[in-house]
DNA sequence: ACTTAATAATAAGTATGCTTATTATTTGCG
DNA sequence: CGCAAATAATAAGCATACTTATTATTAAGT
């Protein structure tokens, strides 16, 4: 019963509970992949790239909601580990293409497993029905913004 | 219905979905606190500081949710605005004791009402059932791993 | 009292995540 | 065709966010 609350109460603000949640994720997901050298964001990359094999670095970004210039240096450290193959477009230099390589995909297959008990673990503290609503209501806002901005 | 999913679905996973939602509301934030040279950790960090002034860097750090070696960095800027004030403590020369400057509070309060703003439109895809629960939800998610892992 | 533990802060290194600027291409319009 | 606008990628710079290592200081045990 200590809070005085004289100041803005962020602790309580929807932007400082998605940060916390961010950072549990992350963490959590840190955890349960030690062991391969792969940060949540380049799993992603390496199965978005899996489902469209050949793609160039913007559009592979976009669905990944990442930024140009980040990606660009994330796709870097992953040819650097010999996951990714990246080659110029031949209709269109500007283009860079995309492909993961055998290695890549392995990483990627083993990693599913414990990628999916990180994201059990992630939710646990929540019930069954509660997840699946986290995750509409998640999947709203972040959609709504979507149409809102379209970035 | 063209996607395929033949790998892992990562965007549906709450860790993506999570990382969507802080990436949006980060970009919510910065929007409508444009003109004021401060983040949103800044922000909270101000606000904390002001609940309990004279605080050490670990207790205040821990208040919201930071590692120590970034706090510092971060601690230092705002310093470097001259927002915030870094004393040694008497007793313990290895802790350094924070306040806020008039300065610091100031723009504290200036931004209070845009921050607010923020906030809401932050949830403003959801109806306002919604928008408490998962407030509520994700209150849940971090107590659950603030319980968990203590650190 | 002296040495070891623990603690607070910083430094160094890596990885997002963003913005603006620059370069290389390509496209589109007159 | 020729030049301006648009596009893809990179570079540079700032701000989180984390880890491990180092330094300074205090606490604790014998």
């Amino acid at each position: 019963m200590a809070k005085k609350a004289k100041s803005f109460n962020f602790e309580a603000a929807p932007g400082h509970l998605i940060r916390r949640a961010q950072q549990l994720a992350v963490a959590v997901f840190v955890e349960e992949t030690a062991g391969f050298d792969a940060t949540p964001v380049q799993f992603a990359i390496l199965n978005a790239l899996m489902d469209d094999p050949g793609e160039d670095q913007v559009t592979l970004a976009a669905r990944v909601a990442f930024d140009a210039a980040t990606f660009g240096s994330v796709i870097g450290r992953l040819e650097g580990k010999g996951w990714v193959r990246r080659e110029s477009a031949a209709q269109d230099k500007r283009r860079k293409l995309l492909w993961t390589t055998p290695e890549g995909e392995a990483v990627a297959a083993r990693m599913t497993r414990v990628v999916s008990r990180a994201q059990a673990r992630i939710v646990s503290p929540l019930m069954a029905a509660e997840r699946s609503e986290l995750a509409r209501l998640l999947g709203k806002l972040v959609a709504g913004h979507e149409s809102a901005t379209r970035l």
